[in-house]
DNA sequence: TCCTCTCGGTTTTACGTATAACCTTCGACG
DNA sequence: CGTCGAAGGTTATACGTAAAACCGAGAGGA
C-alpha cells in the first residue's frame, strides 16, 4: 500500500514519518484552485508568463490568498541551494553606530526579502559556543565592519562573499568594501580648530587596531604637521567607554608640558568622557579647552555642552553595504565607495582662551 | 535511465535539475566513513547511544571534521518542520536598552542553536514593506517587547507561541510574560526623593502608550499620594529624545504654581534632557532640582552630573524571554517572571535647597 | 533445536518547492 | 492536408536531512 485517498486527502502510510501539516501548501493551492503543484509555483514565483493563463493565474492566486498561503522558506531554500540569508559582523550592537548599520542594512535587505543575522559581539568569536552553529553552513553572505575585521579568519569557513564596512580598501579577501571618507573627516576637524586659533592638540585615540581608527591618527597627524606653528601634543589611547575616556582626557590634559587646547577624540563616547574630565579638573568646555567627537550619536547632543563631531551615515554604510553583497551574489559588478561626511559645528569647541 | 554509477560519483540524469554541490553532504560524509546516511545523522545528532558503536561513531565524526561538514540547514528545517528561528521584535534597536535585551536573546538562542531574527523598527508595521516576508511563514515563535504590543496584530497571522516582555501579565495572546518589577522601581525612586525631603514632584512621561509606562505613572502617583505633605505638581509627556524632554521638562519647570524641586522621568533620555532644560534655565542640578532617570543606559554616566537612576536589567529580560519561548517551544511550562530592579543613586539628586 | 531478543546497522521515505522535460491542443502555413 | 510551432499545462525529479521501518547475526533461554 503506498497511499489512501479520501475525501481529497492524501496520507501517506508507509515508511518516512509525518508531522502534521501545519500551513497551506503549494499542493493545497494547486488543489484548491484545480491546477497542479507546479503551476502554483510558477504563478506564485511570478515566472509564469506566457506560461499560464491569466484566468488560471487569477485562480491560484485568489486561492493562495483565500488558504493564507506563504512558501515554506526552507523548502525554497533547499531546492534554490541559497538561504537568503546574510550575516552582519559588528563589534558591539550597543553602540548606537552599529546599531545604525545594522537598520539600514535590514532595509536594504528586506527589500530583496533577505534576512540578516546578526554576530552582534565579538566576545563570542573564538570561543566554544557559536551563536549561529548551523545557520554558517547555510549562508548567502557576510558583511563584516571594520573593528571586527581580525576576527574573521575565524568566521570565514565557507569561502562566502565578503564585503567589508569602513576598512581597508586593499583587503583581498573582500569581494568589496564601502567606507566612509574618514581622513576627510579628520581634516574637516583639524581644519576647524585651526581655525579657531587652536595650535596645541591633543589626540584621544581609540585602543582598538582597525583600518578606520589608524587613519584617524595619520590623518591627524599629517594635517597638524601642515598646519605652521602647530602641533600634536600627545596621544593617549582608551577603551571605547565614557570612564576610560574620561581616565585618558585626565592624563592628556594633566601631562608635562604646556597643556593641550583641543581634545580630537576618536569617537562621541570618548569625546563625551573628556567633558567629565576637563570639568572635573577645573576646565571649562569649550572656553579652557575644545573638545571634538566622531559620529554623531545621539550622546553627542545628550551632553552638555553638545559635541561638535564628524556625522557619519551610519544607515547609508549598512544600505551601500547590502547594496553591494546583493550585488556580488547577483554576479553584478560592485564598485565599493567611500561616503561622504560632514562636520557638525556644535557647543564643544570655540577660540581658545589664550589666543586671539 | 535513472542513474548513472562511476568512480563513487551519483548524477541523477533524467529530470529534474541539481545545482553544483558546494559543499559536503552527510552523504559525502558516510561516503567516507564507510556508512549509510541514516548512520551519519544518527551520529550527528547526538542519538546514537546504543544505535552506533563507538567505533563506527569516531569514524563519522572525523570524516565530518576532515570534510568540514555542517548539516544543511535548509534542509533539516524542512524535515523537521521547524526553523529554529525566533523573531524579537523591539520598537527601536538604537535604543542602547533594547540592543542589549537583544544582546541576551541571541546569547541564549545560541546555546539553543537557534537564531534571532529582528523586527527593528515598528516603523514598517502595517505598511506594504515587510522586512521578512518569507520568514514569517517560517518561524517558530515571536518575542515582542511591550512597545511594540500594539502593532503584534499585524504580525500574528499565524498563531505563532508568544513571549511577551515588560507588558501587562494580563494579556491572554502570549503564552508567558516576562517582566520587570517596575512599580518597585518608582517606590524606589520615590522612596528616595521624599527621603531626601522633596515634596513638589513631577513626571517626565514618556508619550507611548504601553503597559509598563502606565506602571510607572500610577506608581508614581501612587507612591507621592501616600507620602503626608508630597504632591505630584504635573506630568509633562514628551517623545523618546533629548531635544523633547528638555522641551518637557522647560514646560514642567517654569509652568505656573510652585516649581517642583524633583523630576521623575521614565527614561534616561529624557532625563538627559532634563538636566539640559534646568541648566538652560539657570537651575543647578542637583542643588534647585533632582533629576531621576530609569533604565541605566551608558548614557547615565556620560553626562555630567551622573543620573540617579533605575537599573533595568536589561540582557536579563531578553535571556528570560529567550528561555521562556524555549521552555514553550518544548511544551514545557513556562512560568513567566518579574525581574528585580535596582535603585542607583548618583550625582542628579540631592536635597532640595529651599527644604530642611 | 527452535524461538525470541537485542545490537548495530541499512533502506526507504517525506518534508515543500522550483524547474527541466515532456505532453496535448490548436492555429497557421506551405 | 500534413507539418510545425507556440501556448498552456502536467509530470517527474532533486535538493539534504531525520527517522521510521526493516533486517541480519549472534546470544540466551526453554
Amino acid at each position: 500500500m503506498t497511499e489512501v485517498e479520501r475525501a481529497g486527502e492524501r496520507w501517506p502510510t508507509v515508511r518516512g514519518t509525518r508531522a502534521a501539516p501545519a500551513r497551506a501548501t503549494s499542493r493545497d493551492v494547486a488543489r484548491a484552485a484545480g491546477v497542479s503543484q507546479a503551476t502554483v509555483s510558477l504563478v506564485m514565483g511570478e515566472k509564469w508568463r506566457g506560461r499560464v493563463s491569466e484566468r488560471r493565474a487569477e485562480a491560484v492566486r485568489s486561492a493562495a490568498r483565500a488558504l493564507g498561503y506563504r512558501p515554506n522558506r526552507a523548502a525554497r531554500d533547499l531546492r534554490l541551494g541559497r538561504t537568503r540569508t546574510a550575516l552582519l559582523v559588528v563589534p558591539a550592537l550597543t553602540n548606537e553606530f552599529f546599531a545604525r548599520v545594522y537598520a539600514g542594512a535590514a532595509r536594504v535587505a528586506g527589500e530583496h526579502g533577505v534576512g540578516v543575522l546578526l554576530y552582534p559581539s565579538l566576545e563570542g568569536i573564538g570561543q566554544a559556543r557559536d551563536p549561529f552553529p548551523s545557520a554558517r553552513a547555510t549562508l548567502d553572505g557576510v558583511i563584516a565592519s571594520s573593528m571586527a575585521a581580525d576576527a574573521l579568519t575565524e568566521l570565514r569557513e565557507g569561502d562566502l562573499p565578503l564585503v567589508m564596512l569602513d576598512s581597508d580598501p586593499g583587503r583581498a579577501e573582500a569581494a568589496a568594501t564601502v567606507n566612509f571618507d574618514i581622513a576627510d573627516g579628520i581634516r574637516q576637524v583639524t581644519g576647524h580648530l585651526l581655525a579657531l586659533g587652536h595650535r596645541r592638540i591633543a589626540h584621544l585615540a581609540a585602543d582598538v587596531d582597525s583600518w578606520t581608527f589608524r587613519v584617524r591618527a595619520q590623518a591627524l597627524a599629517e594635517a597638524v604637521r601642515r598646519a605652521p606653528g602647530a602641533e600634536l601634543t600627545g596621544t593617549e589611547t582608551a577603551a571605547l567607554t565614557v570612564a576610560a575616556g574620561r581616565a585618558a582626557a585626565e592624563r592628556a590634559l594633566t601631562g608635562p608640558g604646556p597643556r593641550p587646547t583641543a581634545l580630537v577624540c576618536d569617537d562621541d563616547i570618548l569625546a563625551a568622557g573628556a567633558c567629565k574630565a576637563a570639568r572635573r579638573l577645573g576646565l571649562r568646555v569649550p572656553d579652557e579647552v575644545s573638545v571634538t567627537g566622531f559620529d554623531d550619536l545621539s550622546l553627542a547632543t545628550a551632553v552638555d555642552p553638545e559635541l561638535t563631531t564628524v556625522r557619519l551615515p551610519a544607515e547609508a554604510v549598512g544600505e551601500a553595504g547590502m547594496r553591494t553583497l546583493m550585488a556580488v551574489l547577483d554576479q553584478r559588478p560592485a564598485p565599493g565607495a567611500a561616503l561622504p561626511v560632514e562636520l557638525i559645528t556644535r557647543g564643544s569647541t570655540a577660540r581658545p582662551a589664550q589666543a586671539s
